[in-house]
DNA sequence: GCTATATTTCGTTATATGACGAATTATAAA
DNA sequence: TTTATAATTCGTCATATAACGAAATATAGC
């Protein structure tokens, strides 16, 4: 017989609400085909820094993506051993919004931001 | 070629808002086994009706919950014809909470209200 | 028809959440 | 070491959400 705790509602709770938000989704989506730095997501999504980088941390805390420093840049990226509970979460995400238009849009726009050096990309946003 | 729009965007994040509260996801669980109606529901929960009406009506929006009218009880049950977006969400609850210990005491505790008589058992809920 | 009752709708209130800019932190470059 | 800059934390404000009770809307039974 065990004591043990099995909590996973908390758990799923947490992971819903980090996707129930229209920014996080489309954050989320973006990193679909490689990990970005706060800025790309930024100039896509059109939100203050501050702003994305509280979703991002959302994001993170529900196990569903990664950040990693790379010198001044925070690199985020799908989680990929992430718990089962996760995993079932992205892969429900992809495969609801893979063909979605709105989606559609961000990704094709990711592409012309992805041809911009990072540095120029990100001189801009923090002068106010 | 096709003007079709893809809007599973917006289904998205309804499905994931729907999902993003423990009562829902409490009420959602407690219907694994079958159709309950309201006070059943509410007996377990231990909130207002009209509260919980709001909980089953934003979960029915969402097309995660059907529910049918017979006679003066409204009877909730599982969406089994749902789109796949719907399904998929609603495995991947189930994956994730099916042996959670909250959402087990609470199925427990159906197990002692279905044995209640629904007309006893609801009689005193409308009494304030 | 009337009365009882299961659920919903509505109005109100308290809390949670998302937005921003200013200030702070950490790293790179000069 | 000083300066620039990418990201985060913090404080504030506006909006969204969840709770309740009162009132309204069915439906069942008399």
């Amino acid at each position: 017989m065990t004591n043990y705790k099995n909590n996973n509602f908390k758990t799923a709770v947490t992971i819903a609400k980090a996707l129930a938000d229209e920014t996080r989704l489309r954050a989320l989506m973006l990193l679909a085909d490689g990990p970005l730095c706060l800025c790309q997501i930024v100039e896509i999504l059109g939100l203050a820094p501050s702003t994305l980088s509280k979703h991002m941390s959302i994001l993170q805390q529900a196990g569903l993506v990664t950040n990693r420093k790379k010198g001044r840049w925070m690199h985020f990226a799908w989680s990929g051993d992430g718990s089962p509970e996760t995993r079932q979460a992205l892969d429900w995400i992809k495969g609801t919004l893979g063909n979605d238009d709105q989606i559609g849009r961000d990704r094709q726009r990711l592409q012309e931001v992805l041809a911009i050096e990072p540095e120029q990309l990100c001189r801009k946003q923090n002068q106010n």
